[in-house]
DNA sequence: TAAAATATCCTGTTTTTCTAGGATTGTTTC
DNA sequence: GAAACAATCCTAGAAAAACAGGATATTTTA
């Protein structure tokens, strides 16, 4: 029985590179794309892969939560990671969600069907580049923060005061003052520069 | 005659799907591709294409740098750009390298299209998307800043106070005031979180 | 349900940055 | 040789951030 494939990724050259680099690979059933996270998980309702090729970054939700999302709804669907050589500090996270593996968006015929062979099989897959780059970045913990600080977070990157911020978000400025505090703790950055480089960094803002 | 298409990007993905969506236009002539700027070079002293898409990022050069080089020896080449969603900081420095424009990777067959017609007639186009993040950071221009600066930017990313960076530098720390104050003037920032994010964004840090 | 996490608020003090003016010296560039 | 640029230094006050050390209410999670 041929396996099913599906992709979510809001490019629409990505969705046909894979299309057509699979296209003739008769152990293969192409059962459809989807361009963002909700009409991702509107198709899962009806039909379910055996694999899908899912984007870290799409318009309406990030690939890592609609990988928690559709592991916890649909436990068996394998779920295999697809970025650019640039995005390592992702892997983890999306892995820790239930990713089987991850495959890069340069990768040929053969990669692309070891991944989905491997994932079958029940086995972790990573591209080659994958494996050496996430070692790297092993160490570099990118911090968990909160909605509220995230927001708080991107109106100091665009340079308000606790002040301002506070006016905007209908809360006292003491209180933006401890979101600040927080920040400042988790991404262990010792002023703004740090925090807001950090976030740079981390892809925050 | 039909238009002469090249393509240099190291994802394959990206080839084969610009490829395939290309695929069955008559007016369309796919003379190749290449994964890295040596290749793409050496391509070019045997056949010039009417338009090159070009990635920003290659394996042995930036697509920036490579736009250039290519513009210089072949003028009449039309070169479109090959870029992410969030990677706006670098259409700029492409289109004032002598690219035509720009398309995103999610650019769908009619997109594509009017983008070829476009520069084949010796106008600029630029994904929609593209425009409207051109426009937003159309003002806000990579500014010129001097080795002394640079190196107070750096230090400053880092975390270190006024009078730190004076004592590393051994110089004032009213000195470090004056880069300080001459950074936020050349980068439009109002305080030290937007210097760093706009530092961050024209990557130099 | 109890514990943990989140979001809110507070008082003070110290440190640092930001603002707004300056000035001098040397080095490129026209 | 004049002009522009770069790098250095200064005063002084206002504004903001950082530090320290709390508290309370709500929501989430184990």
């Amino acid at each position: 029985m041929a396996i099913k494939v599906f992709i979510t990724d809001d490019h629409y050259m990505v969705i046909e590179g894979i299309r057509s680099i699979l296209q003739f690979e008769k152990n293969i059933e192409w059962i459809g794309h989807a361009m963002n996270a909700a009409s991702c998980l509107a198709f899962l309702q009806n039909v379910q892969p055996d694999v899908i090729f899912m984007d870290i970054n799409l318009p309406d939700k990030n690939g890592i939560d609609l990988c928690k999302e559709v592991k916890t709804k649909y436990p068996d669907i394998h779920i295999l990671g697809l970025s650019s050589y640039n995005q390592q500090s992702y892997i983890q996270r999306m892995m820790s969600n239930g990713a089987s593996g991850y495959v890069l968006k340069n990768a040929t015929f053969e990669e692309l069907m070891e991944a989905i062979e491997t994932v079958m099989d029940d086995r972790k897959y990573m591209s080659v580049e994958a494996a050496s780059t996430i070692k790297k970045n092993a160490d570099s913990k990118r911090p968990v923060i909160t909605r509220r600080e995230k927001e708080v977070l991107t109106l100091i990157a665009e340079g308000m005061t606790n002040t301002e911020i506070a006016d905007k978000l209908f809360i006292s400025s003491t209180t933006v003052d401890t979101h600040r505090k927080n920040l400042l703790t988790k991404f262990e950055a010792k002023n703004t520069a740090t925090l807001i480089r950090m976030a740079a960094h981390f892809e925050f803002i």
